[in-house]
DNA sequence: TTTTTTAATGAACAACTGTATGATAAAATT
DNA sequence: AATTTTATCATACAGTTGTTCATTAAAAAA
């Protein structure tokens, strides 16, 4: 009967919000360990036992985020989209919106200095998506994985376009723009 | 006059070819800077004057393959391409001959713990080189800058998803397979 | 060649890293 | 409630980091 021990559930409660609070204030690859655990009130060995680097510590929050799209997108239409909804699947809808509300997680997420293990998580989770899609309302004659493959990729390098430009547009604006730009490529 | 010191250029060799050695047997993000200064015989202040941090003498190295990426845009062409010529531009046939040839170098890019921000050179390398290409023979009535932005998104995609692949398509079978691919986007 | 400029050096510094220890105390089990 | 298990703790260690400073020596300028 291996039940989780009180002890671990609040040490690791103490160390997230100190990575939060500190998140607010500086960039996560100047956050050192020795300061997460000044703020937990956690003994820095204690840190070591459960997470090698405060990346590990930081890819806990980001499964947070990776199960709120993957639930925003099971949850009923609640967006301001109209014209698109034959145009884009509902996965390709949703994620501009999801960003826009995470926009703080996604500027670490996509900002220089962060391990290129991210955007390889995110791209992951976003192929999934578009995939069960295509399955589910799709054509089912040619080959979903690779075309989602490309789909996740096209969308991704949107995005990162969008943070480049400092998310300056609205997710709406976004969704917009795909479909433009999917209309220039297939009509040449 | 100002002209360049030897011992700087002496220094930044010697700190270039120690970091080289060091990559043969272990990962970026795993060599210290005492470690390059050791086997550099450079002292460890004189590092810190030129360099910040290792990620930015590795990027002198990325630099070089940058260029490198350009001038072989510029050569005649020597592949061993046939069909594309009509269906993809030369930056494009050439960037998987181009990263082919430096898998090694584009290992350490792509890896997991590489920061996102050598991508985003990257990109915006690629980028240069296919907005060049497009204004000396594309059609000018469309916004050269968003095309490529868009392009050079999905050719990196492909090249993410070749790595993840361990490079095991050959760059001739890359040029094709991302041919058959707006095929099938262009004609649904 | 001599003088001037300045890059490289060695040494020292506090702070952080990653790891290991036995002692303590909180939780789970009986 | 008593016992067993184990997470956390304080402490210590050698090694790395990033910085500073006076000294040395190599290069550039005169």
């Amino acid at each position: 009967m291996k039940q989780l021990d009180l002890r671990i559930i609040k040490t690791k409660e103490s160390l997230k919000e100190a990575l939060m609070l500190l998140l607010k204030e500086k960039a996560l690859n100047s956050i050192s360990v020795t300061e997460i655990c000044r703020l937990a009130k956690v003994n820095r060995g204690t840190f070591y036992t459960h997470y090698g680097q405060v990346e590990n510590l930081f890819e806990e929050y980001f499964k947070e985020i990776m199960q709120n799209l993957k639930d925003s997108y099971l949850e009923p239409y609640k967006y301001a989209w109209t014209i698109h909804t034959q145009e884009l699947n509902p996965a390709t809808i949703r994620i501009f919106h999801h960003i826009e509300k995470y926009e703080e997680f996604y500027r670490i997420v996509f900002s220089k200095t962060a391990p290129l293990n991210y955007y390889y998580l995110l791209f992951d989770h976003l192929q999934q998506l578009l995939d069960e899609d295509m399955r589910l309302h799709g054509n089912d004659k040619i080959d979903t994985g690779m075309l989602s493959a490309y789909q996740a990729n096209a969308i991704l390098g949107l995005v990162i376009e969008w943070h480049r430009q400092d998310f300056k547009q609205t997710a709406e604006e976004m969704n917009k723009l795909l479909v433009e730009l999917l209309k220039y490529i297939t009509r040449p």
